[in-house]
DNA sequence: TCCTAACTTAGACTATGTCTAAACTAAGAA
DNA sequence: TTCTTAGTTTAGACATAGTCTAAGTTAGGA
């Protein structure tokens, strides 16, 4: 059974197929997959499931806090069930491929205390780019 | 004159009366406008300028390095005419608001060797996120 | 069993952005 | 000045991503 499942148990989720198979076609993975794509993949396993489903099911696990939404760049959100474990990405400007990574330290510490201009910050998230081997090969 | 429309100039890029207008509203504000905004602040200026005009300059702006093309959250992109300035966006996570900020080093430092992946890592924005003065207090 | 709230569905709708074909404009050539 | 031509602008069609709605379905409690 999924990790992320059982995690959406624990808040009194009903787990209903669609949504069993929404969540180990996300955790499955080890790529950011867009809403379309996560449909696409999970159509494979239940061909009548329905978009809106879908786009319901990211925004409710989203919501609870269980996996990230991305705006990274491209027209589409993308999501993450890694939601407990604090990381970055790394995007190719060749080839889009992303990688999650880890900083030395918290980002948040690099922000002077004269450039919070009174806010209360409490995350930063940071998307590294560059080029990725095969693209600087190429 | 705009400094924007200074450094449009040197790309030899000719000099609309629309592209005039659309840089100096970008460059006017503080504020990151989404291209509708800009299309809706131009033509207070321009009546008849064109939807595509904008998304077209906007694009060709971004080409030329002169803006940037901000994809944070919401739908739309924002634009940020200080592209020749390293910094980052502090945003609301109540209102939205949004404030361009300065860390204390370059957040590449920051990312270790064994976590790269073999990229070449060449640039690196960060997202803070927190509540304004004005949502803490409400 | 029935009832009810939660869930799912198809498809309409909205928002954001791109494309296309035609018209317009500016600058150099004749 | 007029012609030519490449670059620019325009309206509106189109594409894509996501949300909403109303009706039907399902699951669990009374």
């Amino acid at each position: 059974m999924s990790d992320l499942v059982t995690r959406l148990r624990r808040h009194n989720w009903r787990i209903t197929p669609q949504r069993r198979v929404i969540a180990e076609t996300l955790e499955g993975s080890h790529v950011h997959f867009t809403a379309e794509e996560i449909l696409e993949r999970a159509c494979e396993r239940m061909p009548e499931l329905s978009r809106a489903t879908v786009y319901n099911t990211l925004n409710e696990m989203v919501a609870l806090g269980e996996i990230l939404e991305l705006t990274l760049e491209g027209r589409s959100k993308r999501y993450d069930p890694n939601a407990d474990h604090e990381h970055h990405h790394l995007i190719c400007e060749g080839c889009g491929l992303m990688k999650d990574v880890h900083t030395v330290a918290d980002p948040v510490d690099w922000l002077p205390g004269d450039e919070r201009h009174g806010f209360a910050v409490n995350r930063a998230s940071i998307t590294y780019r560059g080029l990725c081997p095969d693209c600087r090969a190429a």
